[in-house]
DNA sequence: CTGAAAGCGCTTACAG
DNA sequence: CTGAAAGCGCTTACAG
């Protein structure tokens, strides 16, 4: 590697200033066009390369976003991520992004990180058991925070996520319409405030109709796949087995269906399942599945906005926006066969 | 937020010079035990936070290594990245991650911003078209470079992937053993290495075996579920249509399985099915996907390894590495069904 | 074991 | 429109 090519080497060599050679770059209209015609493409053609940190240091902006979620493999967070990504994208923010695994040392960890390489903002989705203290600790040291997809009771910052309760809803009502009467509600945990509110969601249309929720039709921790595959046992082993389930998310209830099928019952005719969150996922399943739209690319979009509002100065509410789900119907839903 | 705690803050109030404090907060053993105690024990009380930009500026190490892949929401590069994770977590490097969906634009803009910031290496899996010159100029210009899962004509770096030639060998010949006679191909690209092996392998197990290889029963192009899944129609109005397909991945194979199953027919015994990758997915697929392990973790594990040991001064040779799949017989593969 | 001082590579008032 | 100079917050020889 030859010598190292910084602001003064271009400087030296045109025979300007540093502080010349720095407007010109950043396209300042301080700078006559030929000066800054002239440097640029000297610039480019001995391949300068613009040292962000030294840059960073000065200004203490370091065009640097955080983004932490429980897991990026989820697909629920990366259809998130990927709304988000695009909109960075073309504010030409870099993303650090990070898992937390819902553990709370690994996030204040990465909060920690951030902090050091004085990232502008962070957007999380905040771990099981986060503290309104660590975010205000985060935003006290200069980090503006949002959050998406769960809350943080007593943090004082914007938060974007689904109406859980109300979707939930909609995937139960959709099956009491449909006939069905036991109806059991698979995964999620009560630990966050997402599956705090679907199963209150689930319980309050049940009751609204006039229908038992028994306690064993309830199966709370599955939150992945393999998780929903492992629980069709159990579930379907139940006495006065439910003709239903509600599952927390499409992962469990594609987990599920697979698991039915592979005790030879067939999801859709012989169990209704319906899901949450509508990935790409549930309209290519066997069958296709009825699911709930969360608007992750709502949810995404949105945060990262108001972040991006938020590093310009704008004043932003530290309010909760629900985004509105919408009840999908496909195959994995039909009337309660009685055998 | 306060006035800001810096190195000097600490130092003034405690009385010693700032090198002491900086010296202490690394546990220099220069640094007397108790000045060393009092000194951490300030800082923490005081809520310093270390400027990782500046100490980077100064040192020109940043602790940033960049991971580059096609798509993170893919969980073949989840689950590499997953294990790349676990390695740097271990050596207390900040990871930045990046999708560049074959584009080379962006996959440049990220190496471009890599190099900004100083970071430290970057482990990548090239998006289609990358030249050696690309991994030649990061070189050059201090980023330490590994690929995974593609290899670079021409790039004097280390690869770490699957042979992928002896895997697809092995679903193929599995397939043979069967008694099958008639085996698709279905999905992947010419563009990557990977895709140029798969197909090399595949055609170099018919002929082998003495079958032969019609041009219709390839199906270039599908490396996701939904086009697997979208594929299916094709591939099933073939006439001498073929009693099995041997898939690209994993992804493609589960797609397929769905729209086969989606016409009525039966996965795993109308027509046989194999993936590639062993996913954690493709257990509980319904029915669970034969398939060829491909070693996600053990690459991530060994190219993460690699480029610390480089980082940390070794010399290392860039050498291919291909790590041996495996086949892992499930439920989707049979004797073939003449009807 | 500790301190004074230089320097990493930028940007930003300020002066002209 | 351009330049000289200070300073962002660290670390690292060097001296004692």
């Amino acid at each position: 590697m030859a010598q190292k090519i910084k602001l003064s080497t271009i400087a030296d060599a045109l025979g300007v200033s540093t502080a010349t050679v720095s407007l010109a770059l950043r396209d300042s209209p301080l700078v006559a066009d030929t000066t800054r015609q002239r440097i640029k493409e000297y610039a480019r053609t001995i391949g300068y390369i613009y040292n962000r940190r030294a840059a960073s240091l000065r200004t203490s902006r370091s065009g640097i976003i955080g983004v932490v979620v429980h897991d990026i493999m989820n697909p629920f967070y990366a259809e998130i991520l990927r709304s988000i990504e695009s909109e960075l994208d073309r504010s030409r923010q870099t993303f650090l992004l990070s898992n937390h695994y819902d553990q709370l040392e690994k996030q204040r960890t990465f909060i920690d990180t951030l902090l050091q390489l004085g990232a502008d903002g962070v957007i999380m989705s905040p771990a099981i058991g986060t503290p309104a203290e660590d975010i205000r600790m985060a935003e006290e040291n200069g980090l503006p925070t949002v959050l998406i997809a769960r809350s943080v009771e007593g943090a004082n910052v914007p938060v974007f996520r689904g109406d859980d309760a109300y979707g939930i809803s909609l995937a139960t009502n959709h099956l009491i319409s449909l006939g069905h009467t036991r109806i059991a509600m698979i995964g999620g945990t009560d630990h966050t405030s997402t599956g705090r509110e679907r199963y209150r969601g689930y319980v309050a249309a049940m009751q609204a109709a006039g229908l038992e929720v028994k306690p064993e039709w309830r199966f709370p921790g599955p939150r992945t796949k393999q998780a929903g595959f492992e629980i069709a046992g159990a579930f379907l082993a139940l006495k006065d087995k439910p003709t239903a389930a509600v599952c927390w998310s499409d992962l469990v209830a594609i987990g599920l269906m697979n698991g039915i099928a592979r005790a030879g019952l067939v999801p859709g005719r012989d169990i209704s399942v319906t899901g949450y969150d509508d990935l790409e996922e549930a309209a290519i399943a066997t069958p296709a599945l009825t699911t709930v739209w969360n608007g992750q690319r709502e949810v995404g979009r949105r945060a990262a906005r108001v972040l991006l509002d938020r590093l310009n100065g704008a004043e932003v509410a530290p309010t909760q926006e629900l985004i509105k789900p919408e009840l999908h119907v496909r195959q994995s839903t039909g009337r309660p066969v009685e055998r």
